[in-house]
DNA sequence: AGCACGCCGACT
DNA sequence: GTCGGCGTGCTC
């Protein structure tokens, strides 16, 4: 069969295929009709999928029979043409296909598949008609089985005998495409119809529901169907036959799902802004609507009026004519910013968070392609938002690790909302009252501007911090207590002055590390400084970066002490013990476990508000935007313990906590209070954050990463490695690693590979191969070799591979 | 990913 | 002799 004349179609489809695909356009449809960004439907293999068209091409790869798309699936497209640079650039860099990035960034469930329908020909009709087994009798009629049916009828004995009327030519196998299951929701609306003059008798229903509807101001007004059927249910059939009579008119109108349940509480509106507020809007606003690129560091201490600041850059960016993302580092925080914004931009604003239902997100991106919705917010994914003409994106809590996606597309929501920016010519602004060492390093370097915002608005002190060395507190049989007779008075005579108190641990941490009870260090890794995880099966301690060990039985290499210990401790073990010290306090626990209850998880809130709880355990999820100016107390159980991870950024992520968690205490009248309790007191990143003295810490942080080559002075690419044998992943990544090794070159060193930190995860065994180099080019070109050369290999040992680019964390 | 093709053990 | 297991490789 000839191709139709070109130009043609290059299309993505949800399918892990490293290239785009060519197509020649649907049926009586030119090429140039098309709108990049519309989704089609077309033949893969014998399937039907969504293909997302790209752009037109003249040229047919060698070697290929090009195949017509089938149909186009809906008129406008499902995102702006802009964005395909941006998708492109993401497909390349993280390693993974077009078209899977492109579903990844769309609301979830919009993509059409097809299955098989059986279809019955004449001759099959003909000769299974007189006796036709009980399960095909149904079907006979219509010479159809639907493809649910069909499914089934595949997966039973029904599966040979189907496959012999195939071959005679009684059935064809037809691929029918599903609808997607998430469509926009309509409601039917009674409209005034044109009077054509025409008299007919009504039924007595009828006339019931003319009075129904005239009670309810029709025809001036137009009626919900569904209001007349609440009130009389039966009237769907006369409706319809009302509107056969020319009486009436049935309208379908798009509807929206509104995702903010009820009304934001009434919120303050600063009448003025403090002096640095209106120093730092004096820098940023001009960026904003110039369309060019201009990234913005907008560093300000915890309670300094971020907030603020995003609304007047925002509600600039909309008087500019652009539009505005925003993104927040996870749903627990989005609530609160999400108030603000809907408060002051009202129906301006889309929200985009996993949190809601699919069919929610979907108006809610219909919303803005539709340009119904000017702001986006919503956590990373929210920076695919389909804006044509983006003119700022904020990113709230920039340092934040939950930015990064770390599972199937390793992606970061604050790096590529920085590319978003550069590629669509916009202002970035990134908040943070802690920002990262890169992000502060790029400022520094002037790579991007910087404000600052150094005051707390309400200019409350910031708190009093106390620092407890855990090597010095009395053991209790042989183990440190949790609370130092320090943090326990604390507790208890805020208790007795009726204060909320918070306790956090920093639990990024896990059992299996060793501290030594003379010195306070944990055991590190002298190549890489992150710290070695025990694993007492094979009686080493590991570096799960290079794979350095240290015999079990080890001296500590700091001070030759014996008196190495295994420490494990979590926020249930805490919460435990408060209820035994203070049986009559009311305690509440915080972490991902009891926040997975949502209704838990704000009633807690609720009731930490409303002061109904003393004491308030959890992890960093507390640290985390809330606003709690009953708390006078914060205490940290165990600061060290975030710096026990292997990980290069633990030092960085340890400061970021403290700093944040400090800045809980006091936001109310009365003073605020801090004790850090910690085998390491004397570790800078607890001694610069009990010193708030974030500058000192940049430094100091800095020249260690320099040393290292670690970020900003470095690159890395994680190759992570798992599988269901232990022995098959391993084999694996050793081979990898081999190669890796062969072909290491000047600029990129290999550290590895060596077993994933957690080397198990739901019956996963995980490897991981560390590529480290200046520049991320070299990187990618190794990585790219050894995922080839090993593909063969990993595949039949059931070994999958993949690429973590700029990890944020080992685990 | 999904699906067909293809090449070896246990059944009528 | 067939049925059916899942390794291998491709999809415009």
């Amino acid at each position: 069969m000839a191709s139709p004349p070109g130009p043609y179609l290059e299309v993505a489809v949800a399918a892990p295929l490293v290239h785009t695909l060519t197509y020649a356009p649907p049926p009586g449809v030119r090429a140039e009709e098309l709108v990049p960004g519309q989704r089609l439907l077309v033949p893969l293999g014998n399937r039907l999928v969504t293909g997302f068209f790209l752009g037109t091409t003249s040229r047919v790869p060698e070697g290929v029979a090009l195949k017509e798309a089938r149909e186009i699936l809906d008129p406008a497209p499902s995102f702006p043409e802009t964005l395909i640079p941006f998708f492109r650039w993401i497909a390349d860099y993280y390693h993974h296909p077009l078209g899977e990035v492109i579903k990844t960034a769309l609301p979830k469930g919009i993509l059409a598949k097809s299955s098989p329908a059986i279809i019955l020909s004449s001759e099959g009709k003909k000769a299974l008609e007189p006796d036709p087994p009980e399960w095909l009798a149904p079907w006979l009629g219509t010479c159809r089985i639907p493809p649910q049916e069909t499914k089934k009828l595949l997966g039973q004995a029904a599966r040979r005998t189907i496959e012999q009327w195939k071959e005679r030519g009684w059935i064809v196998f037809r691929h029918e495409a599903e609808r997607p299951k998430i469509r926009p929701k309509t409601m039917t609306w009674i409209v005034q119809a044109q009077d054509d003059g025409k008299t007919q008798p009504l039924k007595p229903s009828e006339e019931k529901v003319l009075a129904i509807l005239q009670e309810l101001g029709f025809p001036e007004q137009p009626v919900l169907q569904r209001e007349v059927t609440g009130i009389y249910p039966y009237a769907g059939r006369a409706l319809k036959s009302l509107e056969l009579k020319g009486l009436i008119r049935r309208e379908e109108r798009r509807v929206f799902r509104d995702p903010v349940a009820g009304d934001p509480p009434p919120l303050e509106r600063p009448a003025r802004l403090t002096p640095e507020q209106e120093e730092a809007l004096r820098v940023i606003l001009p960026e904003i609507g110039k369309r060019r690129f201009s990234p913005v560091l907008l560093h300000g201490v915890t309670g300094s009026g971020k907030t603020e600041v995003y609304l007047r850059a925002a509600a600039h960016a909309l008087d500019q004519g652009c539009q505005v993302i925003v993104l927040v580092p996870e749903i627990a925080l989005a609530a609160q910013l999400e108030w603000h914004f809907v408060d002051r931009f009202g129906d301006l604003v889309a929200i985009l968070h996993s949190g809601m239902s699919a069919g929610e997100r979907f108006d809610q991106w219909c919303r803005l392609s539709q340009g119904e919705a000017r702001i986006a917010l919503g956590a990373r994914s929210a920076v695919f938002a389909p804006l044509a003409d983006v003119g700022l994106i904020i990113v709230d809590e920039e340092h934040d690790p939950a930015y990064k996606q770390e599972d199937g597309f390793r992606y970061n929501g604050r790096d590529l909302a920085l590319l978003r920016g550069s590629l669509e010519h916009a202002c970035v602004l990134l908040g943070s009252a802690t920002p990262s060492v890169t992000t502060r390093y790029r400022a520094a370097q002037g790579m991007m501007k910087q404000v600052r915002l150094t005051t707390r608005v309400a200019s409350q002190p910031l708190p009093r911090v106390t620092v407890v060395d855990l090597k010095k507190v009395p053991t209790v049989s042989g183990k440190p207590p949790i609370f130092s007779p320090m943090l326990f008075a604390a507790l208890k005579e805020n208790l007795n002055s009726n204060h909320q108190s918070l306790i956090f641990l920093n639990r990024r941490g896990f059992a299996s590390l060793v501290i030594c009870r003379e010195c306070g260090k944990v055991l590190t890794c002298p190549n890489c400084q992150v710290s070695l995880t025990l694993h007492r099966r094979e009686g080493l301690h590991l570096c799960h970066y290079c794979g350095f060990s240290l015999p079990l039985a080890t001296l500590c290499p700091n001070c030759r002490s014996t008196a190495l210990q295994g420490v494990g401790m979590g926020t249930e073990r805490i919460e435990a013990e408060l209820k035994r010290l203070f049986p009559q306090a009311m305690i509440k626990r915080l972490d991902r476990d009891t926040a997975a209850n949502r209704a838990e998880y704000l009633a807690t809130l609720k009731a930490m508000h409303q002061g109904e709880v003393d004491i308030l355990v959890g992890t960093q999820m507390i640290t985390k935007g809330h606003h709690f100016p009953g708390v006078t107390l914060v205490g940290i159980v165990w600061a060290d313990a975030g710096l026990a991870v292997p990980d290069f950024k633990a030092a960085e992520r340890t400061f970021q906590l403290l700093v944040q968690v400090t800045g809980r205490a006091g936001r109310g009248e009365a003073e605020g209070r801090v004790i850090i309790q910690t085998h390491q007191p004397e570790h800078y990143s607890i001694q610069l954050a009990q010193l708030h003295d974030d500058q000192a810490f940049f430094e100091k942080e800095l020249a260690l990463r320099k040393r290292l080559g670690f970020p900003p002075f470095g690159r890395l690419i994680n190759v992570r490695f798992e599988g269901k044998d232990a022995e098959a992943v391993k084999e694996v990544a050793q081979a990898a690693g081999r190669r890796a090794q062969r072909e290491a070159t000047s600029s990129v060193a290999v550290l590895g590979p060596s077993p994933a930190p957690l080397a198990r995860i739901r019956q996963q065994y995980r490897w991981q191969l560390l590529l480290k180099g200046k520049e991320i080019a070299p990187l990618h070109a190794l990585a790219c070799r050894v995922l080839e050369q090993t593909r063969a290999q990993a595949a039949s040992s059931k070994v999958k591979m993949l690429l973590d680019v700029d990890p944020e964390s080992m685990l």
